[in-house]
DNA sequence: TTGTATGCGTTATCAT
DNA sequence: ATGATAACGCATACAA
C-alpha cells in the first residue's frame, strides 16, 4: 500500500472510468450500470479507500458533523445535554465537533469551523443567547438553541417548561398546607422569571388565595441575592412557612438566612428551588427542587437540528419539554404559624 | 451585508491586491508592507471575513482541531480523559471533534473523517489498541493513546504506572501487618496484568517474604471469576488475610465471595482492587484501591499530540504517570489467623 | 514587496 | 449510463 491515500482518480483511473462515475456508485446515487458498480467497489476496497471530508465540504457536500457550542463541560446542565446530544447522534451516525466556549475564546473562530467543518451547530447557553444570535451565521448554517432560560431569539429555541413547573411548585405547597408562600424572583432580565413568578401567582389565584406581594421578593439568581431576599421575608410581621427560590442558588441563599434565623428546614420552613443543580440532592437537607430535563433537550434539540440539516423547516420554533417536581427533604407539612 | 461569506477573492478585489497578499496577511506572513497590511485587515474586518477551514485544510493548512476517539462516555475513565484533553486543548486554542466509537461504529469514517477535518487524533480505548493500529493512519496523521492497560503498539502510549502501584499495594497491607496476602490477576493478555502481578511478586521479596503461588489466582478482570478465584483462595487451609484484585471489578467479586464466607471486611479481610472506578467508593465498605490518574492522562495526552502536529518527534513513545494509593474502608490491620 | 500559476479531492452541472 | 469541465476557498512554490 502505498503512503498518500487513495483518491477518486485513482480509482478512476483503475477502474477504466471517470472520477464522476466512481463519485455516484461511492455515493450509492442512480444511474450506474450494476457491472461498474461492482468494479468500482471492488477496487476502492483494495485501494482501502476513504474520503477526504474536508474536499467533500468544499466541494458542497455534508460531512455528517454537527458542531456544539457549550460553555465549561463543568456544569452538569451542560454535560447531560451533551450526553443527550450524543445519544441522538450516535443514532443519525453523526459525530460531535465541541467548542468550549470559555472566556476569550475568539468566537469568529466558532462560526468559521462551523461553516466550514460542520453541517449544524447547536448551541448550548445556560445565558447570553443575543451573543450568539448572529444574522449571517444563520444564513450559513442551520443552528439550533439548548437553553433553560426561555430567552427569546430569532433561532429555534428548546428549553423548558418554566410556567408548569412553576405552578406545580406551588400547588405541592399548597398540598402540604402551606398558604403564606413567599417568592425569590430570578433575574427579571430573563424571560423564565417571569414565567416562574407568573405561575407562582397563578396557582395561587387559582387556589383562590391573594397573591400578597409583600411575599414576593425580587432575585437574581445569586446565592449572595438569595440570602438577602430570605431575610426580608422572614423579617416581616407575618412570615411565609414556605419560600420558594426561582433557582437552586438562590435557594441556598434562603437556606443560610433560615439557619441564621435559628429556623430548621423543613419543620419550621419549607424551602424549593428550581433547576436541580448537582449540589441540590447534596446539602442538608437535600432540596425539593424542579429537575431541568437537561439529557432529553439534548436529544431533542439535536433531532430538531438533524431535520434542519435534511433540509425542512423546523417544526416547531420553541420546543418546550416538561419537568419534574423532585421532592426531597427540604419541604414539608405547615405546622401552624411561625415564631420567629 | 450579502449573503455568501467573504472570501480571500473577495478581499482581494476589493483591496486592488491579489489573494495571495491578502493570505499573507491574514496569516500574519511576513513580506507585506505596512500599508497594504493595514487596507487588507480594515477590508477584512469590514466584509467579516472568516476562513474557510475546509479549504483550508484541502490546501495543506492546519484546522486546529484535534480529533478523539472514545467509547460510550459513560465511563468515568474516559469522561475524566475527555475533560483533561479539554483543559490542554483550551490553553492551546484548539477544539475538539469527538468519535463516540460504540459498536458497529464505521471505524473507516473516523480515519476518513479525521485525516480530512483533524490535525490529529487521541485514542481513548480502555481495550482492544490492535483495533487502532493501522499503519496507514499513523502515516497521514499524529496519532497518541491514551488508556489504562499498558498495551504494547507501535503509537505513543500515555498510561498508568501499573507495577509500581502494585507494589504500593502490597506496601500498603503488609504496613497493616498482613503476610499472607492473595491475589487475584487480570487478563493475561493484556501487559498491565503481568506488571501488577510483578509488582505484587517483587513487594513481598523485597520484604523478605516469600511468594506463595498458591495464592496466586488468574483472573481475567470480570466479577465473575473475581468471585470465584476469591472462593478458592478462601478455601485454601490457609487461606490469607488480604487479598489484591488486579481490577475493581474483580475486587467486587471478591466482596461477594468473602460475605458469603460470612466473613467481614476489613475486620476478617482486606481487600484491595485496582482503577479506581466511579463505584469503588460506593460499595460497601469503600474499597481501597489505586487511582488511575485519568485528567492527568488526558492533558499529558493531548500536549504529547500537540508537540507531534508541530511536526516534532515524540518526545517519548510510552509515557508511565504516577497513581494514587486511595485508602479507605476495605483494608484494616492483620488481626490474626482466619478461622473459616 | 507583490503576483501568478497550480493543485488539494470532491461534487455539480451539463453534455454525450 | 457515463464523462468532461468547472468550481469550492485556500496555500504553496515560484516568478516578477
Amino acid at each position: 500500500m502505498r503512503n498518500p491515500p487513495a483518491t477518486l482518480t485513482d480509482i478512476a483511473r483503475l477502474a477504466g472510468v471517470s472520477k464522476m462515475t466512481v463519485s455516484k456508485v461511492l455515493n450509492n446515487q442512480p444511474g450506474v450500470s450494476r457491472e461498474t458498480y461492482k468494479q468500482v467497489m471492488e477496487i476502492a476496497q483494495r485501494l482501502n479507500y476513504t474520503p477526504h471530508y474536508a474536499a467533500r465540504k468544499l466541494a458542497g457536500g455534508k460531512t455528517n458533523i454537527v458542531g456544539m457550542v457549550v460553555p465549561s463541560m463543568e456544569s452538569s446542565f451542560v454535560s447531560e445535554v451533551v450526553h443527550g446530544a450524543g445519544k441522538a447522534l450516535e443514532e443519525a451516525g453523526l459525530d460531535l465537533l465541541l467548542f468550549t466556549d470559555h472566556l476569550n475564546y475568539p468566537q469568529e473562530r466558532m462560526f468559521s469551523v462551523s461553516r466550514g467543518l460542520a453541517d449544524g451547530l447547536l448551541l448550548v447557553i445556560p445565558r447570553s443567547l443575543e451573543r450568539y444570535d448572529h444574522p449571517q451565521l444563520r444564513a450559513q448554517l442551520p443552528i439550533v438553541v439548548v437553553e433553560p432560560l426561555n430567552q427569546k431569539g430569532s433561532l429555534p429555541v428548546v428549553c423548558a417548561e418554566n410556567y408548569l413547573s412553576s405552578r406545580k411548585v406551588v400547588e405541592h405547597l399548597l398540598a402540604l398546607g402551606h398558604h403564606r408562600i413567599g417568592m425569590i424572583g430570578g433575574n427579571p432580565k430573563v424571560k423564565s422569571s417571569h414565567l416562574r413568578l407568573q405561575g407562582y401567582r397563578d396557582a395561587l389565584s387559582a387556589a383562590g388565595l391573594p397573591v400578597n406581594e409583600q411575599l414576593i421578593r425580587p432575585g437574581d439568581f445569586t446565592q449572595m441575592r438569595g440570602f438577602a431576599a430570605a431575610n426580608e421575608l422572614l423579617n416581616l410581621k407575618e412570615p411565609p412557612s414556605a419560600i420558594f427560590a426561582a433557582n437552586d442558588v438562590a435557594a441556598f441563599g434562603a437556606y443560610d438566612a433560615i439557619k441564621n434565623h435559628g429556623l430548621r428546614i423543613p419543620e419550621d420552613l419549607s424551602v424549593v428551588g428550581f433547576d436541580d443543580i448537582f449540589q441540590a440532592a447534596q446539602v442538608f437537607p437535600p432540596l425539593t427542587t424542579v429537575h431541568q430535563p437537561a439529557f432529553e433537550m439534548g436529544t431533542a434539540g439535536t433531532r430538531l437540528l438533524l431535520s434542519m440539516i435534511q433540509g425542512l423547516e423546523p417544526a416547531v420554533n420553541h420546543l418546550e419539554l416538561p419537568t419534574e417536581l423532585v421532592i426531597r427533604a427540604s419541604t414539608g407539612p405547615y405546622r401552624g404559624p411561625q415564631t420567629v
